[in-house]
DNA sequence: TTGACTGTACCGTCCGGACGGTTTATGTGC
DNA sequence: GCACATAAACCGTCCGGACGGTACAGTCAA
């Protein structure tokens, strides 16, 4: 089942090393498919025009933070521990391609910044709920926008963090949240 | 000698309103121009081509941000305070004409990321300068990551924050950075 | 036979940039 | 106070290239 991976997420894998490497200005259907060694033809085959290539590249990046969070929850339940604690270290240690995952977001939000209504949505109530349920609401959402800030300046290449022990910051944020079980 | 904006900076304001409004991609030379109220031609009078118009807004953006850092640095030692918690409230309180500040970064790393090398490795140093000086550094690090992810999920239309008691996770940055010093 | 493509040709539109004007502001000499 | 010069600020138009999208004939493996 894991085997191959469908011509449709090649091109999504295509596209968002595009976007990484060029910028999304030059996420062009024709650079995807050069890139997914594909021709432009068949890129269209599987997405039509651009505008459902890009909503197929948030769709799937909600969809992948959404399935992380919810398995580290289950494995937190299944291990009868608080689930935050799970949560933050499996975001924090997804194995993202390159940590391309995300540039769907800075490709979106070039061509049509109202694509990323859905998603914010979908995002903003998951975190939500999350924070909700840890004993210092506020300071969980403190450590999901330090989450925030490492992803989305790693995938603007602010390098902030290249500089700093990234690691240390990682075991601190984890420890943060366990402690406030305590 | 504040009275008039200059046009350098009104066209630099009406880049960064498209950016937020339609989109980097959609942010051309001539919709710059018509939210000015310029010809293309007066544009390209002040910014010889699109580079260098990109390039003047993320140079202002980062002397914004030094600029609002320098100050509150400034007003700490004035006060024979430590430095960091001004710093952070003054980054928490800039007053960035409806938020705009900041499109800079995604219209350049739209057309070319190598745009923000420069920029990054500026702010990155400053970070690492003011953590470094915090009690507990690492502790510092994730105040600025949280700053970065508020701003920058801001800027990407992805509302975290939206629903959330945003005073409340404000105040309480500043109360953390201050207890470091007790 | 069908679905998954390839390859090429083509159209309409948009955009960056060059260019040649034209107006406006600022002196400067008298 | 005025004529004039000069440059800065700005306008309108045009061109070449790129891009999104369409169309369609052909390939090839299952």
């Amino acid at each position: 089942m894991s085997d191959k991976p469908t011509t449709k997420d090649t091109i999504l894998d295509a596209a968002e090393t595009v976007v990484a490497r060029d910028g999304s200005r030059h996420m062009t259907i024709e650079a995807v498919a050069a890139e997914a060694n594909i021709s432009k033809g068949g890129v269209l085959y599987h997405y039509p025009n651009k505008m459902a290539l890009l909503q197929a590249m948030v769709t799937r990046m909600v969809t992948a933070v959404r399935d992380d969070i919810h398995r580290a929850e289950r494995e937190a339940e299944a291990a009868g521990e608080p689930a935050l604690p799970h949560v933050i270290s499996a975001l924090l240690l997804r194995a993202d391609p390159q940590e391309l995952i995300g540039n769907a977001v800075l490709a979106a939000a070039a061509e049509q910044p109202q694509l990323l209504d859905a998603a914010g949505e979908i995002l903003a109530e998951e975190f939500q709920r999350l924070s909700d349920m840890a004993p210092d609401p506020v300071l969980g959402q403190i450590i999901f926008l330090a989450l925030d800030g490492i992803k989305l300046s790693t995938i603007l290449g602010l390098s902030h963090i290249k500089h700093v022990n990234a690691q240390a910051v990682n075991e601190r944020l984890v420890s943060m949240t366990r402690e406030m079980y305590q």
